[in-house]
DNA sequence: GTCTATAGGTAGATAGAC
DNA sequence: GTCTATCTACCTATAGAC
């Protein structure tokens, strides 16, 4: 599957599973080169050192998580609609990336000051402000309850990622195989729809 | 404030930071006898190996982390109540302990083999069968909509711990100070409140 | 118990042959 | 471009004086 690529790209390829798998500082070189199918000294040809190889890897799997976000963020749709489809659509692929989340989360509480300013020039830092400003319309409109839009975006995700970033803790809570998480998550899609969707109902509630 | 230990408490309280800071990779035995005051060769007298200080403080870790959950799990007050003091002092003790979630999830993540065993033998395995036996009958009482009580229980937990693993990404996207992000968690234990209530009021949805 | 010194191993990085 | 060999630095762990 990654013959077909240039020594480069396999690379690239074997950096990203190892630095995911294991971490920055629980990643060797040697692995890596191991990985890749070459030497140590030729993964120093391509990339002058480790932090050179590791940026990249980063800034690649940031580039791929984040974009994903801003669908939720930035399209035009009407605000259910796009919850849908973000849901969907996320869950699809966090489920072909689980270990991404944990990896770019944890990398980055890690490396605060670097990575930071490094992702400021990056110009794709997640702007959530114009969903916000729709979901105020909604509310205004009387459509949704009235809600901090920030705390629900922050609730939309969470639902949606936490379950990778804690599913050794949550296979073992609730005692499930590999499959059956899968079959898990697979549900999920509709159960957090359906969950915002009725939290959001502009009904009062009547409960205590 | 450490300075009333004895030596084995200093080092575990050393430990305990490196290790949450760095992770057990990136941690480093010189660092955690520096910020315990003493020097290697004593950290070995006390604790022979890495691994095994590294395993003192992760099971400590989980030990903080896990009965904290019980506590929604087992107590015997009504549901919203239940999740009502659950969702406070969850929040007020990982407010306290910013870090630890990450910590453990990560760890937890790349050591699956070695610790899901070891917690096995901790008999403190998150058990949330008798929530999930009252989240039923409440449904079957009509008190509240139907829903999985799995997903329910992952929902709130990840509401809840989340923002925190996800803090600097958070951060980021909303572009608030650290006193501002300790703000905007203090608001969500009301928010994740009437947000969980509302999911659950048993009016049928009109919304589409 | 606490220290210094050092053994023994391995990491990242470089030099240089091909 | 790709390899082998090696340098240098650092890390864990141990030995042994006090």
């Amino acid at each position: 599957m990654t013959k077909d690529l240039d020594t480069e790209g396999r690379v690239l390829e074997a950096a990203k599973r190892v630095f995911i798998r294991k971490g920055y500082a629980g990643a060797r070189m040697q692995e890596i080169a191991d990985e890749a199918g070459i030497n140590k000294g030729l993964l120093h040809y391509y990339f002058k050192s480790k932090d050179n190889l590791f940026s990249a890897i980063f800034e690649q799997a940031f580039r791929e998580m984040v974009p994903r976000q801003n669908e939720l963020f930035e399209s035009d749709l009407p605000l259910f609609i796009k919850l849908e489809q973000f849901v969907e659509r996320y869950l699809d692929f966090l489920s072909e990336h689980p270990y991404l989340p944990a990896f770019v989360l944890l990398e980055l509480q890690r490396h605060p000051e670097a990575f930071l300013q490094r992702i400021s020039g990056m110009d794709m830092k997640p702007n959530p402000m114009k969903l916000v400003m729709q979901i105020q319309m909604e509310a205004q409109k009387g459509a949704i309850r009235i809600i901090n839009p920030i705390h629900l975006v922050v609730n939309i995700l969470s639902m949606c990622v936490f379950p990778f970033v804690a599913r050794p803790m949550m296979q073992a809570m609730l005692q499930v195989s590999d499959a059956d998480y899968a079959l898990f998550i697979r549900d999920r899609k509709e159960v957090i729809v359906d969950f915002v969707k009725n939290a959001l109902h502009p009904a009062p509630s009547t409960l205590h």
